[in-house]
DNA sequence: CCCCAAGCTGTGATTTCTCTGAGAAACCCA
DNA sequence: TGGGTTTCTCAGAGAAATCACAGCTTGGGG
C-alpha cells in the first residue's frame, strides 16, 4: 500500500496500514544515528544494533520487513548473522552495507536471493532507494507500487533508471541521476542546498557546496535545454522542480 | 491540529489540543530570551537551557516536541547533545543555530533527517517559520496541516515559496518573502515598523529603520499594482494587511 | 489653509548569490 | 594499461538583492 501526504511525499505502508519496519546494523554509532534519522524520515520504524548477537535479538522481537545490515561487524560475520537471520525470517529482505573494496563477487552471490547492497560510503538517496525498492519487490508493503516517479512531461524509472522528458529517453550520470530523483521525490519544494547535499551525497563529502550548483546547471541543460525550464531557482532559499505548465 | 485565534491567527496544537512544547538550547542568554518570548507569542510553551548538560535533563523532563539546539555550546559538543537527545526522544525534530561561517563543515548530515538549521544571526520570523515547518512534517501536531497563507485572494505558501494573487504567480525576494509572510500570519493586525524590523530583519541587523518603508513600498508594487490594494498605512502606527473586499 | 512630520520612492553603490567554463584528478571498462 | 567518462575545484562573469540617501508627496493638526 502506498499513500500520498499533503506534502505531495509517497510513503510505502505495510498491507495492514502500519508502518514499514527496518532494522539497522552497524556498529559505528554515527551511521546507525544517520541511517535511523533518515529512514525514521521516509516513516518508517526503526530499530538499530551495534553487533551480530543484538542484532538477531533485536529481529526476532521487532521482526523487521527489512534489514540494513553492514557486513563487518565486531562480533561475528556477516555472513553468519545472515544465516541465523535467514532461520527466523526467511523471507525478509536485506540490504547489504559493505566497504568500498570488499570482495564483490561474494557480495554478488549473496544479492542474487533479491537482496541488494550498497557500498560506504553511501548517500541517504541511494540507501533509501535501495531499501524502498527492496520493501516494493519482496511484497512486505501490500501493493506493489510503482517505480516511476512523474513530475509534468518528465519521467524517471527507479528501477531502470531510465529517465525521459516528453518521450524523449536522456541519459543522466549516477550523481545526476540521484539528484533528480531527489528533487522530483520532492516537487514543488524548494530544497536548499545544505538538504540536497546531504541527501544526495555521501556523508564523508568533504568538499564545497557549490557541486549542487554545478550539478543543477548540467541537469538544465539534459532536462530543459531549450524547453519550458522544469528546474528554477530560488535565490537565497534553494531550487525546486514542477512541471512546467504553471 | 491547528487552530485559528480570535486574532486570526493560526497556531499550532498538538493532538491532544495542549500547546506544543519547545526546548531552546543557548548558550547566550540574550538569544535564549530572544527566541523564548517570540516562541511564546506564538502560543507555544518554552523551556530553555544554556548548556548540553541542561538540555538533556530538561529535555526528559519537559519532553519537548520541537528542539532549537545551538551547535556551539561550552560543555558538549553539539553533535553530542543531539545523538544522546535522539536516545530519549527519538523522533523529536531539531533546529541547529550555527554561525554563518561555519555552515559548510559540521553542517553535513544534519539536514539528512528532516532537522533544519538557521544560521546566526537569524531573523525570528525564519526561526519560527522553519520551527513551524519542522513540527508540522513531522506529525507533532496532527493531522499535517497545511502550508498556504491565506488573505483575500492572495495566496503564499511556504513550501514552493510561492506567491498569487488572484491566480497569477508573483515573483518576491527573499526579504520581501518574509515580509509578507508576516503580515500574512497577522492579517487585519496593525504593525509597527519596530515590530516588523525585529521580526523581519536579523536581531543584528544595524541599519536604517525605514527599510521596512522601503520594502513595503516594494511590496505593493508586487501584490498592489493595479489592484484594489490589500496593504494599507496607519499613519503613526504602522501596516496591516487585509482582504480587498473590505 | 498651511506646515511639518511621516511616509514614499527613484537612484545608484555595494554586497551577495548563482552560473558556468576550464581543467585536474579519480574512476571505470575493456 | 589507456582512453573515455565522471566528479569536483577554482575562479571569473553576471545577475540579483539589499540598503543608504535624498528629495518628493501626503495627511492631518492647528
Amino acid at each position: 500500500m502506498t499513500t500520498t501526504s499533503p506534502q505531495g511525499r509517497t510513503e510505502l505502508l505495510r498491507p495492514d496500514g502500519s508502518p514499514v519496519r527496518v532494522l539497522v546494523v552497524d556498529d559505528e554509532l554515527s551511521i546507525t544515528e544517520l541511517l535511523s534519522m533518515a529512514l525514521r524520515y521516509e516513516g518508517w520504524q526503526i530499530r538499530s544494533a551495534g553487533d551480530g548477537h543484538g542484532a538477531l535479538r533485536t529481529a526476532r522481537e521487532f521482526r523487521p520487513d527489512a534489514v540494513v545490515l553492514d557486513m563487518m561487524l565486531p562480533d561475528m560475520d556477516g555472513l553468519s548473522v545472515l544465516g541465523r537471520l535467514r532461520r527466523d525470517l526467511p523471507d525478509v529482505p536485506v540490504l547489504f552495507l559493505t566497504a568500498k573494496d570488499a570482495v564483490e563477487d561474494r557480495i554478488a552471490g549473496l544479492t542474487a536471493g533479491g537482496d541488494d547492497y550498497v557500498t560506504k560510503p553511501f548517500s541517504l538517496e541511494e540507501v533509501v532507494a535501495r531499501l524502498r525498492g527492496l520493501i516494493r519487490r519482496t511484497g512486505a508493503a501490500d501493493r506493489r507500487s510503482d517505480s516511476v516517479l512523474v513530475v509534468g512531461d518528465l519521467t524517471l524509472d527507479e528501477d531502470s533508471h531510465e529517465v525521459t522528458r516528453g518521450g524523449d529517453g536522456i541519459h543522466l550520470t549516477a550523481t545526476e541521476f540521484e539528484l533528480l530523483r531527489f528533487l522530483m521525490r520532492n516537487p514543488r519544494r524548494v530544497l536548499s542546498k545544505a538538504q540536497i547535499l546531504d541527501r544526495v551525497w555521501s556523508y564523508d563529502f568533504g568538499g564545497q557546496a557549490n557541486v549542487v550548483e554545478l550539478y543543477i546547471s548540467y541537469l538544465r541543460r539534459k532536462i530543459d535545454a531549450g524547453r519550458e525550464p522544469m528546474i528554477h531557482t530560488r535565490r537565497g532559499a534553494g531550487y525546486l522542480i514542477k512541471p512546467a505548465a504553471s
